[in-house]
DNA sequence: ATAGCCTTGAGG
DNA sequence: CCTCAAGGCTAT
């Protein structure tokens, strides 16, 4: 007995997911060579037997082969020399000249081993080869995911020893492409730590893509973690929007990327006098010190600071991707701040009650490893729940354009008492042993799967069309949208114990979030492009062409939803699980076992905050801020799926399931 | 509003 | 003491 009758369950769905279900073991199964579901092409009799059995052509896939780059820390060990013949397969792995030499100095000065890896593979250590390449291959399929296809072949991976651990290794390597490009590179920093697990540099530019534990240096353990040089891969980003964005621009960003100047904390631990003498990476004017968890010059910092105090909001009267050099840094304040935050500026840097001197408790709050005490001695230390000092440093100062979350008075209030509400209610709070900075398995198990949702194959776009008409852009669009949920139902099958869940809940949770879950991977995917909505690798709207196309309100909503998402610096971990959050929701209508799924709901949402919480101590609001905007997100679905229905010719014979999603869900209003 | 210089003050 | 990252002041 099915539930799909009674809850207007999308059949397309519910055959999709049962075949799956039947075909268990499926990661051993011989791959059917998937081929993209052309839906278009059916008529609307075929349409769902057809789409079913593209669809299952594309589910019973193996996904080991796809997530083998990313096992888990545990699995290390065992899987490095075939991960690292995977990786070096994959991608030529280089050290630039330039770079190894000026390292290979730095580092012999301060007694640092260097590892290189050359074609000719005549490295110092097999093993700490192999780990170097398990690393570049996680952290290339890190980058392969989040940055546009067209910069995926050219990154910049960088490893820095750790001043306070002088017998730490480092490593340079370089995909492909070299310094002479013109375009800034993307880095991922590789921070190679000894056993001691000492201090690891934590500058507020980084984003943590992982941390392991792997085989070092004479059989030891060492602790590794990969770190994405955010501001670095932002401005890549946002070059490659607008392709003549090259010039100074481009020169200071590969300056800051490559040079000792800015080249990172790690390099100016040893040399605090060389991390002076790159360029702003705002503007490229002259360094002027540390401000607000990024070396900055001066005029940038105190732009900063004016904005966020005075709770300034600007608008590009552009596109959103002006260029901000030393000469016209006064002409667009909004491109100028975005780029203050894509660096990686904190704005809990900027202190509400004004005091002067002292120094400040943010996490990256110097340049110099770990001045403070770790996250989980301050967790200790931290006063208990409603005591003023707490209440004060409960939220940051929404600065954002056109978001102001916190005005004072009662909304402001209510909003701060929620936020520490659910900030607080956590019973019985275990920190993790050791490093309080351990992203927690479930997490990381989540993370692996996100190579399933990979923009890989994005339908391209008629060539008898013309790209800028409207009918154009919404066949793209349900194209896009339509491979995007055959993934999404791939990946959900994929979750760790998701499979464990009845299938007709399954199909309920499903029905119930793929629009939101569509509207939060948008969001995601611009988090780079302020005021503009990267749809996919090739195409991005405006607010303003929104408008003019009817679906500026969703478009705003989302932008909004963005600049959040870009203001609580959400990290790729934390993203991934407010995705599996939006999926597993115990209290829609019709579910068979609610209890198993608000169990698995408890378990991730204790995952989540253990990994906000110890990653972003100085964030305390950050987790409650972060669920906080999942209401937003289902607003704004709902309005996209009203627009989207109204837009659907009456017979509709393209795009099987979300023709079919939206159909059904309209079904179970009436 | 900007940006260069000044003052402050906790932590070393 | 000194350092340095915060906020403040003020000529432009």
């Amino acid at each position: 007995m099915s539930l799909s009758g009674d809850l207007g369950i999308s059949p397309v769905l519910l055959q999709a997911i049962s075949s799956l279900t039947s075909s268990e073991g499926r990661q051993d199964k011989v791959p059917v060579k998937q081929e993209r579901p052309s839906p278009r092409k059916m008529d609307n009799h075929q349409t769902s037997s057809k789409v079913v059995s593209h669809l299952l052509q594309g589910m019973n896939e193996p996904v080991s082969g796809l997530l083998a780059q990313s096992s888990s820390p545990s699995d290390l060990g065992q899987e490095s020399d075939r991960l690292a013949a995977q990786a070096q397969k994959q991608e030529e792995v280089l050290l630039n000249a330039a770079i190894q030499e000026r390292l290979a100095s730095h580092l012999v000065m301060n007694q640092n081993r260097v590892i290189t890896t050359t074609p000719a593979g005549n490295s110092v250590s097999a093993a700490d080869v192999s780990m170097v390449n398990v690393l570049t291959a996680l952290a290339s399929q890190h980058m392969k995911a989040n940055i546009k296809q067209e910069d995926s072949d050219a990154f910049t991976t960088i490893a820095h020893p750790t001043t306070a651990t002088p017998t730490g290794a480092s490593v340079v390597v370089r995909s492909s492409g070299d310094l002479q490009d013109d375009r800034p590179q993307p880095q991922i920093i590789i921070y190679y730590n000894n056993e001691s697990g000492g201090s690891v540099p934590s500058p507020g530019n980084d984003v943590i893509v992982g941390e392991l534990e792997g085989d070092g240096v004479q059989g030891s353990i060492q602790n590794y973690r990969v770190v994405m040089h955010h501001g670095d891969v932002a401005s890549a980003r946002v070059t490659a929007v607008s392709e003549q964005t090259v010039t100074e621009a481009a020169a200071a960003a590969v300056a800051a990327t490559a040079s000792p100047g800015t080249f990172v904390s790690g390099e100016s631990n040893c040399a605090p006098d060389a991390a002076m003498t790159g360029n702003c990476p705002i503007c490229g004017d002259k360094l002027s010190g540390y401000h607000y968890g990024v070396f900055t010059c001066e005029s940038c910092k105190g732009f900063f600071k004016r904005t966020v105090q005075n709770k300034k909001s600007f608008q590009c009267h552009k596109t959103g991707e002006c260029d901000i050099n030393i000469y016209n840094r006064k002409k667009c304040p909004a491109c100028r701040f975005s780029k203050c935050l894509n660096a990686g500026m904190r704005l809990e840097a900027i202190r509400q009650d004004r005091t002067r001197g002292g120094r400040s408790s943010y996490d990256g709050c110097s340049p110099h490893g770990k001045p403070r005490p770790s996250p989980l001695q301050r967790k200790v230390k931290r006063p208990s729940v409603g005591t003023s000092d707490e209440d004060s440093k409960v939220v940051a100062a929404p600065v954002l354009p056109g978001v102001d979350l916190f005005t004072a008075g009662e909304e402001g209030r209510s909003h701060r008492q929620l936020v520490a509400i659910l900030n607080h209610s956590r019973p019985g709070q275990q920190a993790p042993d050791g490093e309080g900075q351990r992203v927690p398995e479930l997490l990381t198990d989540i993370m692996n799967l996100e190579a399933l949702l990979a923009d890989d194959d994005i339908p391209q776009e008629g060539a008898a069309e013309d790209p800028n008409s409207e009918q154009a852009f919404y066949n793209y669009l349900m194209q896009l949208t339509e491979l995007r949920l055959y993934k999404l139902v791939r990946w959900a099958r994929n979750l760790p114990q998701f499979g464990a869940i009845s299938t007709d809940d399954q199909i309920i949770l499903l029905q119930n979030c793929w629009s939101d879950l569509l509207a939060l991977g948008v969001c995601w995917r611009s988090i780079s492009t302020p005021n503009v909505l990267s749809i996919s690798t090739t195409r991005s709207i405006s607010l303003q062409q929104a408008e003019a196309l009817g679906f500026g309100d969703v478009v705003g909503r989302l932008l909004n939803m963005t600049q959040n998402l870009r203001r609580l610096h959400v990290d790729q971990y934390e993203y991934v699980a407010l995705k599996v959050l939006l999926l597993i929701t115990p209290d829609v209508k019709g579910l068979k076992e609610p209890s198993k799924i608000h169990e698995y709901q408890e378990k991730l949402s204790e995952a989540l905050m253990e990994y906000t919480s110890t990653h972003y101590a100085q964030m305390p609001s950050k987790f409650g801020e972060m669920l906080l905007r999942l209401p937003e997100l289902a607003r704004i679905s709902f309005i996209a799926k009203e627009i989207l229905l109204v837009a659907l010719p009456p017979t509709s014979p393209s795009c099987g399931l979300l023709v079919e999603l939206l159909k059904g869900e309209n079904a179970v209003k009436d």
